[in-house]
DNA sequence: TCGTTTCTTGGGAACGCTCCCAATTTCGGG
DNA sequence: CCCGAAATTGGGAGCGTTCCCAAGAAACGA
């Protein structure tokens, strides 16, 4: 049963002060007298006082709290950037509320509502695959409530985002595919509508361009990233009269999952066909043959987000030039490609 | 920028009527007449009124939130019971907070300062490996907050848990073991404070004592589930006269890191050493062979914890008995053992 | 010694909301 | 048409803080 909250009245009523002189010692407040700062600390202390931040933040209107609004918790990306930004969130005074959309479009605006109730100082998101209507941010911009964006970002909302470079992630490694002598690369993709996914995309066709490999539509397919549903997309490829002999896939537990089937045929990754991931999850040191990926810079991820919206958060500019921070990745060549 | 917030009063005075029956309009209050409710709802939503949920927690003194405290985010499992444990929540009117301790115990300490800033209701929590003093969890008993264990659970404190039958876990792992014609079965354990460790292991003694199988103390090891130190203890059991040829791991991530080092010394598995997991964790089926192991009932720990931490935060009983729940668990058998 | 500055303290409004109580309006039955 | 009950509304206290302002105490130089 809970039990009556002790308030600085207690507190005050007990020392025979008032309660005015009890907020200023709890606070760091100057102008306290020594001694009575220590009666005061000494007796909150031994009552357990524990301050009451409604009343704290229905005065400040602001929380020290940000929120963080991720799409899924099955890969170990998302939850990996969560701790990271917490890190770095923590350093700077702030908590870090956590929710996750489970890829869900109704369920990301229900969390959105969530870190609206909570009057979170500013949030950070990244969208679900679903999600294509933005009046749930929009009601961000409206209160004034900063936005950051990451990973999967939304172009429509003007707020900083940061993001890996897909391009130069996917180009590169496209590219390792093709020096080692793999003449037909396919390309297993996520939804289409996804900027990461057409970033991707372009990375790939580029690195074909360069390489004087022509163009071929049908080697590139798009899926909705449930897995199950992988089977489908392989087998479509390994119909094809002229078979594919290398996939770059859209994340690495796509990759793995191709793995799986390909030895499941009994063929060889890589000699029948090479497979390349992109995250390098946990996951991707774990499958046989180890998996060739790109890797995203996971800490920087976490730490940049935050970084960008404390920087709003703390500046009062009007005018404010929402930026998009593109990290490096880095590709990791293993046994898979 | 941040913008005023729109507040009951600005809608009152607008229309020339009390903030009182604005509230009562805003909270479903049936004292208020129809037509008046609809003008003040019509305004409400073209103001993008939002409700002040300090000033109403302020005066309730109750959140609606209930707070999750996880040990790490690094196994699939934390991340999956709080996918559970927030659907289950969410059903019941709940928000729910996230927090990792990054098996730290300090920053557990942190995030349940965290908890009790935010006013939560009630709070789940798994312990740190850390973990082993409970100061911090008796505030919650001081001030009457309700708590529940789930997974890594601590006797000191008493307040209702959630847990897996271990011991019947473990047993049926070593049995299936030895009913595969294993003879000398290894076990590397986790921490020895750990509650699971210890019940795991005592299902992993009473399988060979019922099959009389002599009891072998060196065949146990227990080390701090970092695991770029299974090697070291891999070796060690390699290099005893009399090898073990089975080997049951305390979790997933030590089996799979096992069975790596296994394969990379050139021997077999499960022919030259079984290995067999805890916990059922996705990366399971990715390692070849994919890995035997003992699955836990992820949503219904997420969701008991939840139930049970309702029950108590709901009622007003105090002479509260402290239940435990235990779980039963399942063998799954692949192919590592 | 006194006036003035500096410390220290207390009082009270304010934050946005709910809820109790009293005031006002509406309405139906006699 | 009047009266009491029911419906509807308004006023105001209170939730636990912070913060501004003013008052009182102490200190200090002349």
């Amino acid at each position: 049963m809970k039990k009556h909250q002790v308030t600085i009245i207690d507190i005050a009523n007990k020392l025979g002060i008032s309660k005015s002189t009890v907020s200023r010692a709890l606070t760091d407040h100057p102008n306290v007298h020594q001694q009575t700062r220590e009666r005061i600390l000494e007796l909150a202390d031994e009552l357990d006082y524990q301050r009451n931040m409604f009343s704290v933040n229905l005065i400040r209107k602001s929380t020290q709290t940000i929120g963080i609004v991720v799409p899924e918790f099955h890969r170990s990306f998302f939850p990996q950037i969560i701790v990271e930004a917490q890190k770095k969130a923590k350093e700077q005074g702030y908590n870090l509320i956590i929710a996750q959309s489970d890829e869900n479009y109704e369920t990301e605006v229900a969390n959105t509502k969530v870190m609206l109730a909570q009057q979170v100082d500013g949030m950070l998101i990244s969208l679900t695959k679903e999600t294509n209507n933005f009046d749930h941010l929009r009601q961000f911009e409206r209160k004034g409530i900063p936005i950051v964006f990451f990973n999967r970002v939304c172009d429509q909302i003007a707020a900083p985002k940061v993001i890996v470079d897909d391009y130069e992630g996917a180009y590169a490694a496209v590219e390792h595919l093709i020096s080692t002598g793999k003449k037909r690369i396919a390309h297993l993709s996520g939804p289409e509508t996804l900027t990461v996914c057409k970033n991707r995309k372009a990375g790939y066709f580029e690195a074909l361009r360069k390489n004087n490999i022509p163009k071929d539509e049908d080697l590139v397919l798009h899926y909705d990233l449930n897995l199950r549903k992988v089977e489908i997309y392989l087998n479509h490829f390994f119909s094809m009269e002229s078979k594919p002999d290398a996939l770059f896939c859209i994340n690495d537990p796509t990759a793995i999952e191709v793995i799986k089937l390909v030895k499941a045929k009994g063929l060889r990754v890589p000699e029948d066909l090479a497979v390349i991931g992109f995250s390098n999850d946990m996951a991707s040191t774990i499958v046989e043959p180890q998996l060739t990926t790109v890797e995203q810079p996971i800490k920087e991820i976490g730490e940049m987000a935050v970084t960008l919206l404390l920087d709003q958060i703390k500046r009062d500019i009007k005018d404010w030039k929402a930026q998009t921070v593109i990290l490096k990745t880095k590709l990791i060549i293993r046994d898979s490609g």
